[in-house]
RNA sequence: GGGCGAGUAGCUCAGUUGGUUAGAGCGCCUGCCUUACACGCAGGAUGUCGGGGGUUCGAGUCCCUCCUCGCCCA
C-alpha cells in the first residue's frame, strides 16, 4: 500500500466499475409499489442548463444528493436518482446568438430552421457535459435514465400539459402589460424579472392645464420621464380635496404636444410625490390596470429593443429627433428638454426597485403585448394544502413560511417567450375562418374551415417543461409506465432557495394537476456557496472555484467531505477561491487520516481472514474492545438520528419528526469524531500491544478493529465514496461472512442494544482515558521529552482493580511504568486528582516545582469549590428540589457527592504538599 | 412599505421539548519527524452566547424591546 493516497487513478478506476457492476441502476421490478421487496428512494436532480459547467454550486447540489441516495442504497432501499438537464432557452439562445455575432451575423439571417438546427448541433456536441463532470465527483445516478426537457418524450409531456391545462380552462391567452427584456427580446415571468434596490431619479414634471387661465400646471412626479410620451392620462386620488375641481378636465402632455384628461382613480397614493400620477397604461402594469378600468388608449412608444418609436397607437407622438434613441439615452435628451423649456421642476435622489432580467441583468422594460398565461391560483391551492398539512416539509422550516407566503399571493404565470429556442406553443391559428386550435399533435388544416394554419411563433418557458420533471423523467403522460408506478412520488427535492418559486413550487402544483399526488415529501433548501468576504461565488465575479479544480489536486472525497461537513443545516457555504489548500483541508486531512488507519490496520492485522465479532465471547473482550464497541454503537446510532428519518410514516409528517433527519453536518461530524478520535487515537493505539503478541487476545484485537474500521468506512462511504471503498476492498474478512462485491451496496450499520455492563465499561475506560491524559499533561507540564521513560503512582479507592489491570495499557499510552498503590512520593511529585477521587502520581525527584505545583493544585481547588458553591446553592433551594424533575435533582445530587469527594481529595493534596 | 431569518471562541458553524463546568473544525501558542499518519501526535489559551428588560427554582434556549446584518416579496 502506497505511503500517500492518490485521489486520481484511484477514483476513476472505482468508478468505472461501479457503472460496469450498475449499482446506480434501479429496477422497477424491485420497488414494493411494483411487487417487489424494496421501499423505493428516488430523488429527482435539479437539471442543470445543458450549455453548464461544473461550479461550485453543482458541487453542492448534488454532493448532497449523491449523500443521502448512498445512504439510502446501502440501506436496502430501491434507490434512483434521476439525472437530466434543461435547455435552458434564453441562456442557450444567447450563447449561440452571441457566437453568430461573433461571425457578423443575426439569427434572422440564418431564420428560425437553421438557427435551430445550429443550437441542437451545438448542444449535440457540448451538451451533457456538465452530467459527465458530476460522475467526476462521484455522484450515483442512473446515468442509463438520463433526460433532457427537449427529448422526444419529455416534449410529448411538455404539449400534454399545456393541452390538458387549456381543456381545464387553466391556460388562456392574454393582452396586458409583462416583463419585457429589451436584450433579449422575449418576455418573462414575474419571477424572472428580479428587483434590486437601486438609488434612481425622482423627476416633478409640470404638465400645464388645458384652459387654466393662470397658467397652471400639474406636477407629476416620476422616475422613468422617457414613458411620458405614451401617458394617456394624469390621475390623482378620487378623495383628494386639492384636485377636486380639476377632474374631468385636462393637461397639455409635455414635448409630445397631445391633451390627456385628469382623472380620479383609488390607485393613486395622494401621499407619494404631489398626489398627482402620469398614466402610461401600455408601459407599466398598475398603469395598464387603470387604463382598463377608465377605457384609455394604450400607445407604445418603444420598439422591442427598447429604442423610442411610434408604436401601436402612438400615432407621431414621439417626437423624430427621439425615435431610434435608446430608453436611457433619451430620458436624459427629455429632461434637457424639459429643462429648457421651464418644465423641470425638482430633480431629488429617490430609491425604488428596478427589476432585472435573470439572464443578462438588464433594466427589464413593462409592455403591452399578447401572451399565454398559467391560472396559478387553482393549482396553488393544494400545493398550499400539502405544506400546511405536512404532506410535504420544507428544510430548514423557515422557508415554509416564506413558500406559503407566495402561494397565496401567486400571480398568473406568463409562459410565453419570444424565442426560438424551446418548445413551440402548441396553438395554431386559422387567419382565414379565426379559429385556434389547441393539440397534441401538429396540424395541417384548419379543422373548420380547412383553411391553412400558422403555428404560434412563441415558444414556452423552460420551466413550464421542468416543472414536469418528477413525473415527465418518469414516463408521464404513459400512464402505464412501469417507473411512474414505481418510483412516483419520488422522496427528497434538493436545490437552492432561489428557486423555490421558479421551480419547486411549480413542480408540487404539478404533482398534483397531473398526477393528483405530491411529487416529494421532503423539500431541503441547501446554502449558497460563498467566498472568504462572503461574496457569492460567480464566474462572471472571478471568485469562483472549480470543483474538477479540487478533485484534481484533493480528490473528490476531499471535497465532498469538506462540503458535507461545514454545511450546517440552511446555512452558506464560505470556501476562499484564493486559497484552495486551506479551504478543502478538512477533507484533504481526513482522507489521509483514513488512509493512514487502514495502511496501519493492513500492516498489522494482515490480509488473512479474521474472526467475527458475533462470535467474540464476552470473556474475551478487553475493556477497550467493550469500550470501542460501545462507541461504534453509540455512533451508529447518532448517525441515524442526524441522517433519518428518510420517509414519513404514513403519508404526512408527524410534529416530532417533521424537522428531523437530513443535518449532514452532524452526520460527518459524528463518523468523524468515532473514526479519528476513538478508533485513531484511542483504541488503535491499544492494539498496538495486542496484535503482535501470541495467543487468542491478538485474534480478538484483529477482529475488533477490523470490524470498527469496516463499519466506520460502511458509515462514511455516502460521504467519501472513493477512498472508503478502496479501503474496504482490501480490509480481511470473517471467512463465511457473506461480503457484497461493492462497499456502495454494503449492508447500512445496525445498533446493537446496549447492555448495563456496556455502558458501565464505558466510563470505567474513560477513567482510564482521564489518567493517561492526566499523565501526559503533568509530562507537557514539566517539559519531559516525550521520549523519557517515567514512573508513574495511581492511588485509588474506589478503583484499584481497574487501575491495576489497566496499568500496563496506560503505561504503554503515557511511555510510563505504572505502580498502583504503594507508598506516596511526597512532596517530590506532580500529582493529578481524577473525577473518581484517584490519584495520579508522577514522582519527579528534584525536577518538581513545588510552588507551580502548589499553585495548580489550589488553582483547581478554587475553580472546584466556585463550582461546588453554585451547585450546593441550587440544591439548598426549595424552589429547584420541589419543582425541578426528580431525575434533574437525584443527577445534581450525585455530582455534588462526587465533588465533594473530590474536593476532599484535593484539599487533603493541598494540606499535605503546601502545607494549607 | 410587508414578511422571514441571523447575531455563540480570531474565522465558519453545532447547541434537540429550558436542566452538568457552552462544543466542533480551521486558525493561534508550546513541545515533538514517538516505525499508520508533520495532511500528523501530545499539551494549551480563547466566549459579559449582540445590548437591555421580563417569565422561571433554573434562560444561549421562551416573551418584550432596541441595535446590526442578510434574504424574500411589493
Amino acid at each position: 500500500m502506497s505511503a500517500q493516497y492518490e485521489p486520481g487513478p484511484t477514483e476513476r478506476a472505482i468508478y468505472e466499475r461501479w457503472i460496469e457492476a450498475g449499482i446506480f441502476s434501479a429496477d422497477e421490478k424491485r420497488s414494493r409499489r411494483n411487487g417487489g421487496d424494496r421501499d423505493p428512494f428516488v430523488i429527482v436532480m435539479p437539471p442543470p442548463n445543458v450549455t453548464a459547467v461544473l461550479h461550485m454550486g453543482h458541487g453542492l447540489n448534488n454532493t448532497v444528493q449523491d449523500v443521502i441516495i448512498r445512504w439510502r442504497r446501502m440501506v436496502g432501499d430501491e434507490a434512483l436518482w434521476v439525472p437530466g438537464t434543461d435547455h435552458a432557452g434564453i441562456a442557450t439562445q444567447n450563447i449561440i446568438e452571441k457566437q453568430l455575432a461573433a461571425e457578423g451575423k443575426t439569427k434572422f439571417d440564418l431564420g428560425r430552421e437553421a438557427f435551430v438546427e445550429r443550437t441542437v448541433a451545438f448542444v449535440e456536441e457540448t451538451g451533457g457535459e456538465i452530467l459527465r463532470q458530476l460522475r467526476a465527483i462521484g455522484c450515483s445516478a442512473d446515468w442509463n435514465r438520463t433526460a433532457y426537457t427537449l427529448s422526444p418524450e419529455l416534449s410529448q409531456a411538455v404539449r400534454e400539459a399545456f393541452v390538458q391545462l387549456h381543456e381545464r380552462g387553466l391556460i388562456y391567452r392574454g393582452h396586458r402589460v409583462i416583463h419585457w427584456c429589451p436584450r433579449c427580446l422575449t418576455s418573462l415571468s414575474d419571477e424572472e424579472a428580479q428587483h434590486s434596490e437601486e438609488m434612481g431619479t425622482l423627476y416633478h414634471i409640470a404638465y400645464p392645464i388645458v384652459g387654466a387661465k393662470d397658467n397652471a400646471r400639474l406636477t407629476v412626479a416620476t422616475t422613468r420621464p422617457e414613458t411620458m410620451l405614451g401617458d394617456v392620462a394624469v390621475a390623482v386620488h378620487p378623495g383628494d380635496e386639492r384636485y377636486q375641481k380639476l377632474i374631468g378636465k385636462s393637461v397639455m402632455l409635455p414635448i409630445a404636444n397631445v391633451e390627456i384628461p385628469i382623472i380620479a382613480d383609488e390607485y393613486v397614493d395622494p401621499a407619494f410625490g404631489t398626489g398627482v400620477v402620469k398614466i402610461t397604461p401600455a408601459h407599466d402594469p398598475n398603469d395598464f390596470e387603470v387604463g382598463v378600468r377608465h377605457k384609455l388608449p394604450m400607445p407604445v412608444i418603444m420598439a422591442p429593443d427598447g429604442t423610442m418609436a411610434n408604436g401601436t397607437d402612438a400615432s407621431s407622438r414621439v417626437p423624430p429627433e427621439l425615435l431610434g434613441i435608446d430608453r436611457f439615452e433619451a430620458r436624459e435628451r427629455m429632461v434637457r428638454s424639459l429643462e429648457k423649456s421651464r418644465q423641470l421642476i425638482k430633480v431629488e435622489p429617490h430609491q425604488h426597485a428596478v427589476r432585472h432580467c435573470y439572464r443578462c441583468d438588464t433594466v427589464v422594460e413593462p409592455r403591452l403585448s399578447d401572451q399565454w398565461f398559467v391560472k396559478m391560483q387553482p393549482l396553488a391551492k393544494p400545493a398550499l394544502e400539502a405544506v400546511r398539512d405536512g404532506t410535504i416539509r420544507i428544510l430548514p422550516e423557515r422557508w415554509e413560511a416564506v413558500y406559503i407566503n407566495w402561494l397565496e399571493n401567486i400571480r398568473d404565470w406568463n409562459i410565453s417567450r419570444q424565442l426560438w429556442w424551446g418548445h413551440r406553443i402548441p396553438v395554431w391559428y386559422c387567419d382565414k375562418c379565426n379559429k385556434q386550435i389547441v393539440s397534441r399533435t401538429d396540424v395541417a388544416a384548419c379543422g373548420k374551415c380547412g383553411g391553412a394554419v400558422r403555428q404560434d411563433e412563441d415558444v414556452l418557458d423552460t420551466w413550464f417543461s421542468s416543472w414536469l420533471f418528477p413525473i415527465s423523467t418518469l414516463g408521464w403522460p404513459d400512464k402505464s409506465s412501469a417507473a411512474l408506478a414505481a418510483f412516483y412520488p419520488t422522496d427528497d427535492l434538493i436545490t437552492a432557495p432561489e428557486i423555490l418559486f421558479f421551480w419547486v413550487s411549480r413542480m408540487v402544483m404539478a404533482g398534483y394537476a397531473f398526477m393528483d399526488a405530491p411529487p416529494f415529501h421532503t423539500i431541503y433548501l441547501h446554502g449558497t456557496v460563498r467566498d472568504a468576504d462572503h461574496v457569492k461565488m460567480s464566474k462572471s465575479l472571478g471568485n469562483g472555484i472549480d470543483p474538477l479544480d479540487v478533485v484534481s489536486k484533493y480528490g473528490a472525497d476531499a471535497l465532498r467531505y469538506t462540503v458535507t461537513a461545514g454545511m450546517g443545516m440552511g446555512a452558506d457555504l464560505m470556501l476562499d477561491h484564493r486559497d484552495l489548500e486551506r479551504s478543502f483541508a478538512p477533507g484533504r486531512n481526513f482522507a489521509t487520516k483514513l488512509w493512514n488507519i487502514g495502511r496501519f490496520l493492513l500492516a498489522n492485522v494482515g490480509t488473512s481472514p479474521v474472526r467475527s465479532v458475533d462470535e467474540l465471547r464476552d470473556d474475551e473482550l478487553t475493556l477497550p474492545d467493550r469500550w470501542i464497541l460501545g462507541r461504534l454503537n453509540a455512533t451508529i446510532l447518532e448517525c441515524d438520528a442526524a441522517l433519518g428519518p428518510a420517509r414519513p410514516d404514513r403519508g404526512k409528517w408527524r410534529i416530532e419528526q417533521r424537522y428531523s433527519g437530513l443535518h449532514l453536518s452532524e452526520f460527518a461530524e459524528a463518523a468523524r469524531r468515532f473514526v479519528w478520535n476513538d478508533v485513531a487515537d484511542w483504541y488503535l493505539e491499544t492494539t498496538k500491544g495486542r496484535i503482535g503478541a501470541s495467543g487468542g487476545d491478538s485474534e480478538v484485537a484483529r477482529a475488533v478493529l477490523t470490524h470498527v474500521f469496516d463499519y466506520a468506512l460502511r458509515l462514511l462511504h455516502p460521504i467519501m465514496p472513493f477512498i472508503t471503498e478502496t479501503l474496504w476492498q482490501r480490509l480481511p474478512f470473517p471467512v463465511a461472512a457473506d461480503r457484497s462485491e461493492f462497499l456502495a451496496i454494503a449492508p447500512w450499520p445496525l445498533p446493537h442494544p446496549r447492555s448495563t455492563a456496556e455502558i458501565e465499561d464505558m466510563s470505567r475506560f474513560d477513567l482510564v482515558r482521564e489518567a493517561v491524559s492526566a499523565v501526559r499533561q503533568i509530562r507537557s507540564d514539566y517539559a519531559i521529552p516525550p521520549g523519557k521513560s517515567m514512573d508513574v503512582i495511581v492511588q485509588s479507592h474506589a478503583n484499584g482493580l481497574l487501575f491495576t489491570e489497566q496499568a500496563p495499557l496506560i503505561g504503554r499510552l503515557t511511555r510510563s511504568m505504572v505502580k498502583v498503590g504503594g507508598q506516596s512520593a511526597g512532596a517530590g511529585a506532580a500529582h493529578s486528582v481524577l473525577a473518581d477521587g484517584s490519584e495520579v502520581i508522577v514522582p519527579l525527584g528534584g525536577l518538581v516545582d513545588l510552588t507551580k505545583e502548589c499553585g495548580k493544585l489550589r488553582a483547581e481547588l478554587k475553580q472546584l469549590d466556585v463550582q461546588l458553591e453554585s451547585l450546593s446553592k441550587r440544591l439548598r433551594n426549595v424552589g429547584f428540589t420541589s419543582k425541578a424533575p426528580a431525575e434533574v435533582v437525584e443527577a445534581e445530587r450525585k455530582k455534588e457527592a462526587e465533588w465533594i469527594k473530590r474536593r476532599g481529595q484535593l484539599a487533603e493534596k493541598v494540606t499535605a504538599l503546601c502545607g494549607g
